[in-house]
DNA sequence: ATTTTTAATTGACCGTGGTCATTTTTTGGC
DNA sequence: GCCAAAAAATGACCACGGTCAATTAAAAAT
C-alpha cells in the first residue's frame, strides 16, 4: 500500500506538540503532564494529539528517550571507566535520570523492551545502545581486571539488569540515604570482577 | 490516636470484592478488570471500594501478591535445586506468573519495591521472602557448584535482578520462541557457578 | 482552473478511575 | 432501651485519557 511521506504542516505540529510537552515536564515535572494542556499550549485540538502520538505514555517515552540519547552520548564521550569500581561513576548520570522519578523509571522500564516490536521507541534503541557500549567497555579492560569467562555481550546485559535493580531499590527506600552508585557497586564488583581465587 | 479494629462487616465487604475480583481476573483476564465491574458484583458502591483500596493498582496488586505467596510456597515445599541449572526450572511457576502478561508484570514491578515504605504489599514482601529462599538454595550448595566468594544474600538478589531481566526480554521478543528459563540460564551459570579457571 | 483524492485537524463525546459530602449502620456509655 | 459518636457505605460528581465522524487544508489528476 502507498505511504506517502508527512507534509510539513504535519511535522509542525508535532514539534509544537513535543515542545509545549517539554515545558510543562520542565516546569511542572512528568507527573504533572497532562494531554489537555499539551494541546491548549500547543493550540491543538485533543484529536491531533492522539494522531501524532499513540497515548500519553508514548509522548513520555519520547521525550525520555531524547534525553537518555543526551545522556548516552555524554557518557560515550567521556573516557571509558578503567577499574570495575569506575563503572559507578561512569554511569552516574544514566541512573541518576532513570531514578530521578517513579513516573519516568515505569516509563522506562515499559518500552525498554520494545526493541523488537517497534523500532520506533527511542528508549528501546537507547538501551541496546548501551549494552553495546558497556560491552566495548569490558572488552578493552584486561583480563585481570574483568572476567574473561564470559562473553561480553551478556556481561553487558547483566550490568543493564543491575542498573535497573538498583534503581529500582532506590525507590523503595527513600528513608535509606545510600546512593545509587553505592547500591550497584557490590553487584558490579561479583558480576565483572575476576574472582580471588582465580588471580 | 485511637485505632479501632474494623468491624466484621468491613471485613465481609473486602472479602465480597476480592471475590468478585478474583472471579472476573478468572473469567476474563487482569486486562479486563473494571472498577465498575467489582463493585456491581460485589454489590457495593464505588466508594466502598476505594475505602478498601487506594486504587486500582493495589487490588491488583494484592491479588498478585496471594497468588505469588501460593506459588512460592509451592516452590519452596519443593526440593531445592542442586546445580546451577537446576535454579531455571525450579522458578519456573514464579517466572511463568510473573511473565503471563504485561499488565501482572507492570503492577509487580511497581509493587516489589515497596517493602520499606508500607508493609502492606504482599508482592513488595513477597519478593523479600524469595531473595531468603534463593539465599537458603546457594548456601547449602557446595563451594564447587556455587562460588563462595560473594555474600549469598548478595547472589539471591542478583537472581531476582536476572528473573526480572529475563522476563522483561521475554516480552519485546513474542515472536521469539525462547523460553524464559532458557533467557535466565546463562545469566544465572555466570552468576552463579564457579569460573572454570579457579575449579 | 476545477475537480478529486488524500492528509491533517477538529471537538463533541465516551469510559473509567477516583473524590467527597451525605446517609446509614454499628458500637459503647448511660 | 435510648442516644451520641464513630465506622461503614453510598452515589452523584469530577478529571482526564482516549475515540471518531465530520470538517478543512493540501496535493494530484483532469
Amino acid at each position: 500500500m502507498e505511504t506517502r511521506p508527512p507534509q510539513k504542516r504535519r511535522i509542525a505540529t508535532r514539534q509544537r506538540l513535543i515542545d509545549a510537552a517539554s515545558e510543562i515536564v520542565a516546569e511542572s515535572g512528568f507527573a504533572a503532564l497532562r494531554v489537555e494542556d499539551v494541546v491548549a499550549r500547543a493550540k491543538v485540538a485533543k484529536g491531533t494529539f492522539f494522531s501524532h502520538f499513540e497515548d500519553k505514555d508514548r509522548l513520555m517515552a519520547f521525550l525520555i528517550g531524547q534525553e537518555m540519547d543526551r545522556i548516552l552520548k555524554q557518557i560515550a564521550q567521556a573516557p571509558a571507566p578503567d577499574t570495575v569500581d569506575g563503572f559507578g561513576p561512569a554511569l552516574g548520570p544514566l541512573m541518576g535520570y532513570m531514578g530521578q522519578n517513579r513516573v519516568v523509571f515505569d516509563v522506562v522500564i515499559r518500552f525498554s523492551g520494545a526493541a523488537a516490536i517497534e523500532t520506533t521507541e527511542l528508549i528501546s534503541v537507547n538501551f541496546m545502545e548501551q549494552v553495546m557500549l558497556f560491552a566495548t567497555w569490558v572488552e578493552r579492560l584486561q583480563p585481570h581486571i574483568v572476567r574473561s569467562d564470559v562473553d561480553a555481550m551478556l556481561l553487558a546485559e547483566g550490568i543493564q539488569a543491575f542498573i535497573i535493580q538498583a534503581i529500582a531499590l532506590e525507590f523503595c527506600a527513600l528513608h535509606n540515604s545510600v546512593d545509587v552508585q553505592d547500591r550497584l557497586a557490590p553487584y558490579l564488583r561479583a558480576w565483572l570482577a575476576v574472582p580471588r581465587s582465580a588471580q
